[in-house]
Formats: C-alpha cells, structure tokens, sequence
DNA sequence: AGCACGCCGACT
DNA sequence: GTCGGCGTGCTC
C-alpha cells in the first residue's frame, strides 16, 4: 500500500502531499513518522492508495505509526481540505488545528497508574515481626487492588516491596486520565423552566433551521436552555460542542455542565497542562466525553457524530482567529454542521449585526428571550453630559454623579467597577465643547491624528486633511485627543475616595494570563471595593455584590476607525451593564460621554438593540460595509522600504487588472501607507478595497496575488474584514 | 522550513 | 590555490 503523507512542516514551500510506502498498521487519520530529505518527522497519513506516479526508487517507507486508533477522523482530512481552500493556508497548519500541540512530537504519554493486585494470600508464610507487610495483605483483602502510592504511603515502601518479593502480590498498571478542574465544587441548581426557556428549547428543537439564534436578554437563562439540548443529545447518543468566549472559561459554566453531565464534559482550552490536554482530548476521541467545551480552538475537537454545536455570546471578537490560520469559529462550526448534519444554536444579547440580519431575513431561526429569569428589571443606565462638567468647571474624568454615587455605594458596603474604554484611548480629535468629531467626508469613519505630520488622516481610504485649529461647529479650540490612562483614574480615584480599596486590572497590571483571573477572584471576594480596568473587566465573573458600573468614557470606542466600532460600543455597554445587579440588589450604571445624544448611546442605554440593529444595518448598507460589501487588505511588509514599495507595486498592478475588469462589483479600491507604518522595524504598505459581497472567487484571486509575492524577505498577506487597520 | 549544491570574493 | 558568502531547488 501507498500512504499519502501530509508532512508537519508548516511551509507553504513544502505543501504538498507526500507517498511513502505503507506499513501494514497505516490506517487513514494516523500520526506516522516518516524520513524526509535528510531528517525524520512527523505526518499524517491521509490516504491509502495502491498505486504512486512517485518513481519507485524515490519512495520511502514509514517508519512507525503512532497510533492505533487513528488519531484524525474522515471529517476533520475534509475540514482539512475546507480549511486549505477557504483560507488559503499550508495543509499542515490545518491539521495542527486538529491535534494539541503536545501530540505532535509524540512527548506526553498517557499517565498510568500503579496498582497493586492480592495474588496469593498466604499470611503464614510472613514473619511474626513484619507488621506492615500483614497489615498491607490485610488490607488488600479486604480492598483486593489499590494504588501502590496509595499502599506506600500508608504501610512503607519496603514492606509492599518485600509482600511484592515473595510474591504474594503483583502489580499492574492502569491508564488514568488527568481530569482538570476535578475541585471544582459543582452547582448543580434545581431548575424550573420559565416559559420563554421551554419556547426556546422547543423552538431549537422544531425548528427547520440549522441555525437558531437565541436572542435574550442577561439573565434571561440561556444557559438552561443550552444544557437542556445538550442533555438531549447526549441521550441520542450524539455528541456535543460548545464553543465559549476565552475569558468565560471561568468556574461558572463549567461547574454547571460538569455538575449536569460530570465526566462527559471535556475541557479543552491553553491553560491545561500538557498531559491534561492529552487526557482531554483523547476521552473526547475515543468517545469516553462526548461534550466537548472550550473557547474558539474548542471547534476543531475530535469528536465524531456531532448532534449540536452551541456558540455562546455569539457576538465576541475573539470568535475570529487574528493571525493564521485566520479562520472564523463559525465558518467552521457551518462546515461542521453540514458534515454531521446537526444544528447549531448561537446565543447572544448582542448578536452581532451580519447574524441578527440573516436572522430576521429567516434565514436562521430567531428565538427571543426578553424577560429575565428572576423578573428583576436590568439595571438602570443613567447618562451624563460630560461638556457639562467642564463647563462647570469639574476637571475631573468622574462626573458629580458618579462620584455621589459611589460613595453612596461604597457607605452601604457594596461593590463598583470603573470600566473606561482603552480601545479608544486612540488619536481622535473631539471637541470637547460640542462633542464634534472630525470625520472623513467619504467614509463616515473618525479621523485619527497623525502626530508625525500634524494632520488628520482616515484609515479606510488613506485621505489626508489638515488639522484642525478650532471645532468647524461651534468654534471652541478646546479639542482633545489623545486621552487619559487607567492610572490617572485610579489616582484620582484614590485622592477622592482615600479609605477604599482600588484594585486595577488591565494589560500593563496583569502580564500573565493568570494575573487576570487573579484580580477578579480577589475582586469577587470582596478584597476590595472598587475595580478599576479596560475591556477585560467586562467579561467573565458573576460578581454578586457589584451595585454600580461606571463608564468613564462610552462614546470614545465610537469615533475608532472601524466601521464596526458603534456595533463594538453597544455590545460594551450591555456587556458591562450586565456586571452589576446579578445579586439581590437593584443595579446602576453610570454612562460618562462627551456625546450622550448619540443614537448608539442613548439606544444602549435602553438596552434597546433592535432600535439600533435597525440603525446599524441601514448605516453599513448605505456606506457599503459588512454584511453588504467585504472589506478586503493586502498587507506587504518588510524591514526594506525599498522592497517593500517594489512588492507593494507589483501587487498593486496585479489587482489593479482584476479591478479595473470587474470595477462594477468594488466599492473601493487604492494602495497606501498602513496606519501604523512601522511595526517592529518592518514598512508596512497596503493595497485596500470593498468589494460587493458573495464574490468568493474574487477574494481568492487577492490570495493568490499575495501568495505569489510573499518571500522571506517580505511578508505578503489577505485579510478579510479584519478587527482593526493598524 | 531545512539542507545541499553551486558559483564568485578575500584569506592561510 | 581554498574557505565561505547566501541564491536556487528539492524533499516522497
């Protein structure tokens, strides 16, 4: 037999498909080791054939197999080929989706466990004095096997050694699996179904769709809903995936779905150790845990016959994979479906705009959750001018009422958290008299200031203009950019509230992805009185006893050049509001803005996101942005500014003859500067355009140019409607 | 990606 | 005369 090896170098160079000769154990999906060129690696068989166009004098044998259960199943070599295709990437950079990093070099083994077994109970033949030795043998009577670590520690290791001697035990070993998270103290609520989760459940079940979204309010009790159709599933013998954002990953979902389903839960995310993730994700291989959780990466788990796929907060950036493989969890989650024929449940306050609209289209099922689960109303949004504060003279980034509010909160022996917009904290000029931002005129997008050259620049079309002096509307030279930093907040904070306890948490504070789950479980149990953080706070712990958010600087994510910034903001604001009023006490959150009339603000602070999907949708089709057009970069970058504008050129003059034969179906189309132009001593140039949506075969046209010209010497690559533009 | 083969400059 | 630079090309 010939085997069709994907070899594990992740080259584009080296992507091609390699035929050894077989062995006889090859199976389709194995792990092998084969010789390549003058060194041994690691491959995946994806193929068996019995004929090779390779001469036979060039063809090698595998070395060894890996496996005996192939490692990858039929579907995970197709999504191989899906991936390949749709993101233009290396074969190996797939598969290595699909196998934990420590799989690969064969390093981590199954942990196995010692057991001492009783063979022949002969307590005759034991000297009177050998105490340990008969009580071990009694022991093992009454227990007939138990962990030789276990026998060690309570009789002596010599004493098992000698009943081992005289062979009046034997030992054996036992594969064991390394269960994460195995204190978790397991909540499991005694549940009452509210009407509108039973209409959610049947709605998923009935539905036609293969897609559902479950739009609900916090607290409306989506998670019930979820583990209901997971525990359905499960008892069709299928299996389940469900896909969290990473910060998520905390106690509380998983504590419920280990207490509902106990060892069918497998976790997989980066935090485990080594041989845990081994564990993991072989329980899940082999079917022993048919439920697999984790964040994004949780899509590619080895499960096989899979009955539902749940996304959770739908909406989350950290869905879309930045750097390569830059895949989408939902693109893959489709695939998934399609292959398994099973549906898949997203669930979100916030949906973001491109899902909310295939929903309402009927394209997906829609199932709203409008009420929440304990009848407690969502806590109330107050906003506050901040132009009104400076003109009242109060310097401050806290407004009056927020600083009433928390030394209100704080004398009644509850909780705050100070929430400010870092994403902002960008270059863009508000007047902080009438709130004007200087926007581009073809773009709608905020203008960000370029320091190096004292101008206004936009990101999306590269125009330049001048700056400004003096607001065009009310002509006030007050204008701001740039803004304050979460020191300067907490400093503050400090000198007005001496006797509270600050705790701060953003990136500088917590370098260690622990630092972060640190800071809330202290916050959470009340080691201080107020945290202070950016994004990060927004998400994750259930903090009971939190009474009031307050947004310093709500608008300020607004005017990022981004056109899904007003769709970020919303989800921020219902996102963070949602962080306090989960106990027995009313909630209030405080929204700080130099721009409250702003319809995304003042249609947050309704929590009313129909009213702005509405908006939004109306917005991104008359600009011609997602989900109506695809924004589409070519980036070039290289340490050589020369090479770099001599690549930038010749990729420019390739699209350019796509462009100018299908200028009907583009938007925008032009070469430019990157916004940040050097990052780590690379130029970095670009070639940008939006092209009208559904034209898939145009996009892989782009991914061929930038493959074409990417070397060593420099870095060519597509994006596709990515985060940001830096 | 590595690693070899291969063809031109400054050195024992 | 050789040691070594890194430019192409191959790995079943």
């Amino acid at each position: 037999m010939i085997a069709e090896v994907i070899v594990d170098v992740a080259s584009s160079q080296v992507d091609k498909i390699f035929d050894y000769s077989a062995t006889e154990d090859t199976k389709i999906g194995c792990r092998v080791v084969v010789p390549f060129g003058k060194k041994v690696i690691d491959g995946i068989c994806i193929n068996l054939k019995t004929v090779s166009d390779v001469p036979s004098d060039k063809l090698k044998p595998i070395i060894r197999v890996q496996d005996e259960q192939p490692a990858l199943t039929k579907e995970m070599i197709e999504l191989m080929r899906f991936m390949v295709k749709r993101y233009h990437i290396p074969n190996s950079l797939a598969l290595r989706q699909f196998l934990p990093s420590e799989m690969r070099k064969g390093k981590v083994r199954a942990k196995l466990v010692k057991f001492a077994i009783l063979s022949n109970y002969q307590p005759d033949i034991l000297k009177k004095n050998a105490k340990s030795q008969i009580q071990a043998l009694e022991y093992l009577k009454e227990n007939k096997r138990e962990k030789v670590a276990v026998l060690n520690e309570k009789f002596s290791a010599s004493a098992i050694k000698a009943l081992y001697d005289k062979g009046l035990i034997t030992f054996e070993e036992e594969r064991v699996n390394r269960l994460p998270y195995s204190k978790l103290n397991l909540t499991e609520k005694k549940v009452e179904y509210t009407s509108e989760q039973l209409n959610a459940i049947n709605s998923v079940e009935q539905s036609d769709k293969k897609i559902n979204l479950i739009f609900g309010v916090t607290g409306s009790g989506k998670t019930e809903v979820y583990l209901n159709l997971i525990e359905k599933t499960i008892k069709q013998g299928k299996s389940v995936i469900m896909a969290v954002p990473e910060i998520s990953l905390t106690p509380q979902m998983l504590s419920q779905l280990r207490a509902r389903f106990k060892e069918n839960v497998s976790i997989l995310h980066s935090g485990l150790s080594f041989g845990e993730r081994f564990d993991e994700w072989w329980r899940l291989r082999s079917g022993e845990a048919k439920i697999a959780i984790g964040a994004r990466s949780v899509i590619f788990a080895p499960v096989e016959n899979v009955g539902l796929i749940v996304i959770d907060e739908q909406h989350d950036s950290s869905y879309d994979s930045e750097n390569s493989p830059r895949y989408s969890t939902f693109e893959i989650a489709k695939f998934r479906s399609d292959y398994n024929n099973c549906k898949i449940v997203l669930g979100s306050a916030t949906p973001s705009v491109e899902v909310f609209l295939k929903a309402k289209n009927g394209e997906y099922g829609l199932i709203k959750m409008q009420n929440r689960i304990n009848k407690r109303a969502l806590p109330q949004m107050i906003c506050v001018d901040m132009r009104k504060e400076v003109v009242r003279g109060n310097p401050s980034c806290y407004s009056g009422l927020l600083k009433k509010e928390i030394s209100e909160c704080l004398n009644s022996g509850n909780q705050a958290m100070i929430f400010l917009n870092r994403r902002g904290y960008s270059k863009q000029v508000i007047c902080s008299s009438c709130g004007y931002v200087a926007k581009c005129e073809q773009c709608d997008v905020a203008l960000n200031y370029h320091s190096d050259c004292n101008k206004l620049k936009c990101h999306y079309c590269g125009t330049t203009y001048k700056m400004l002096t003096a607001c065009p509307e009310c002509g006030s030279v007050n204008l701001i950019y740039g803004g304050t930093g979460t020191q300067r907040v907490v400093e503050e904070l400090r000198k007005t509230f001496p006797g509270a306890r600050i705790l701060r948490m953003d990136n500088d504070t917590t370098q260690n992805k622990d630092g972060h789950l640190n800071v809330l479980k202290d916050f959470a149990e009340k080691k201080a009185d107020i945290l202070v953080g950016t994004q990060m706070i927004a998400k994750g712990h259930d903090f009971s006893s939190v009474t009031l958010v307050g947004i310093l600087d709500a608008d300020m994510s607004l005017f990022f050049s981004d056109y899904r910034s007003s769709e970020r903001t919303f989800q921020l604001i219902t996102q963070v509001a949602g962080r306090c009023g989960r106990g027995e006490k009313q909630g209030k959150v405080i929204l700080q803005s130099y721009c409250p009339e702003n319809p995304v603000l003042v249609l947050s602070a309704r929590y009313d996101y129909e009213g702005f999907f509405e908006r939004e949708i109306a917005l991104r089709k008359t600009t011609h942005f997602p989900p109506f057009a695809d924004v589409i970069r070519i980036m070039v970058e290289s340490e050589e500014e020369s090479l770099a504008i001599e690549t930038l050129k010749n990729v420019y003059f390739d699209c350019k003859k796509i462009f100018d034969n299908n200028k009907e179906k583009f938007y925008f189309f032009n070469k430019m500067k990157s916004p940040v132009k050097r990052i780590k001593r690379k130029n970095r140039f670009q070639v940008l355009m939006r092209i009208k949506s559904d034209n898939r075969n145009l996009i892989d046209k782009f991914y061929d140019i930038s493959e074409k010209y990417n070397s060593s010497k420099v870095c060519v690559y597509t994006e596709e409607n990515p985060s940001s533009l830096v």
